[in-house]
DNA sequence: TCAAAGCCTTGACCCAGATCAAAATACGAA
DNA sequence: TTCGTATTTTGATCTGGGTCAAGGCTTTGA
């Protein structure tokens, strides 16, 4: 069912982008080793289900590169983006074996997978590797926390420079680029795929992303960069606290 | 600033009413005895603001009795809950040092407070701490995440429904009472907090919960007593995949 | 017994964003 | 180059839930 491509091979650990990011992120050489023995990579092709909500899942894994969405959908169609994995971020739930949610590669992207059973075996034993899980899903509910505010009182517009900062911010996290002057974001979703994150139609997703353009408050390079003149501007029109918050 | 009263005295782990869900749930006698010498009970009474948003923290610890909400405020005043804390819920993030969301009694509350220092090298030293909070966090990162849905796709009604199927979902799952037959959840929210939780006005919450009622799918028995008929028919108005999905 | 303060309900009206419909644009594949 | 599909934009109209404004019900307290 899954096609699988082969977009990026293979690569060491010792090479990797996510290698300071992810679980594995204060991992010792000797505990990478044992990792290495239960991971193994997989590519997926933009568009392609990795996982079904309730699928028997036997791994668990990191974003290595590109971006995947989780997704819950009701039986009539409706549907809900409740995450947005980025290069690091995990997947899967150790301790459960069936998937909660839909997983949906976003663009094409590369995945590090562990088998689940070993995986879980060596949590209990590498307390590195459960501190560093403890913190990412930590930062992820908070993440959640954000994301409710914006679902749950924004309006469309700030709902849409939200969307925006987020991304750029967490780019920015990933690149260690600084937050001074003008930046270009690549906004890798459709229109479908943001009106998804932000409980919006994708009408007004295209109305508003115009209506910023107009007023300057971003630029737009084709249909999928972004470029924002002034950071805090942005995070005005988000509704934020216009502090200079940058912290991933 | 914070009047305490206190509505129930401290007691001793054994007899605690979440002894077997909060953090502590997997620890043995001799990690409790070592807990037992850094914490402290705290009651607060409704309506208090337990912890403000960016305020320093040198505690963290679990609801014992009652329920707190988190929340998070616009600067124009618009309030969104992004967390609703019922008994065994953590408060408070380790490694963290200034709280990220008001913390607000809902209702009269008692918490067992941990020194957040001693905490957090407790938990280097005792896996079972980390583990069981690692569990509690992912669980929580899914009610999120179905709560993201009930925030941007549901409709008025289906997000009372869903609220109240939530409600009796997790008051079930703490007393061990089966879900058959009709049940009674006490609905400890004003109406206000209820719009908070759900991103809606009160005014919107007061009308649909009278239309649950006059269509039979919950009775009320004073302003904040919730009678069920029929489970199935909430789950049904709610949205939800009506499979009999009684887990907590 | 009355007053004041919280909650909650109900009604009238309005508007942001949804829905429905069509056209414009982008992009491969043949 | 052209056709076909996917994506995006734009316009017209509709509506669910917000806003504004009264009143009603409880509880507390003097």
């Amino acid at each position: 069912m899954l096609k699988e491509s082969a977009p990026t091979a293979p690569h060491e650990c010792a090479d990797c982008p996510i290698r300071h990011r992810a679980v594995c992120a204060r991992c010792e050489s000797d505990e990478l080793e044992l990792l290495d023995q239960i991971k193994y990579y997989r590519s997926f092709e933009a568009g392609q289900t990795l996982i079904w909500s309730g699928d028997h899942m036997d791994f668990v894994g990191s974003v290595v590169t590109g971006i995947a969405s989780l997704t819950q959908t009701m039986e009539d169609g409706r549907t809900q983006m409740v995450g947005l994995l980025l290069p690091s971020d995990f997947v899967g739930r150790p301790g459960r074996d069936s998937a909660a949610y839909d997983v949906v590669a976003t663009t094409n992207i590369v995945m590090c997978c562990f088998r689940k059973k070993p995986f879980e075996e060596m949590m209990v034993r590498t307390p590195h590797i459960a501190q560093r899980l403890l913190e990412m899903t930590l930062d992820e509910l908070d993440a959640a926390r954000e994301w409710m505010l914006v679902l749950g009182r924004k309006t469309a517009r700030e709902k849409i420079a939200s969307l925006i900062a987020i991304i750029a911010r967490r780019d920015a996290a990933l690149n260690m680029a600084g937050m001074r002057g003008p930046l270009t974001v690549d906004l890798p979703l459709t229109r479908e795929a943001m009106a998804d994150y932000l409980g919006l139609t994708l009408e007004t997703v295209s109305r508003q992303v115009s209506a910023l353009k107009k007023d300057g408050v971003i630029g737009l390079e084709g249909k999928r960069r972004v470029t924002i003149p002034d950071f805090n501007r942005l995070l005005d029109e988000a509704g934020d606290d216009s502090d200079g918050g940058m912290l991933a």
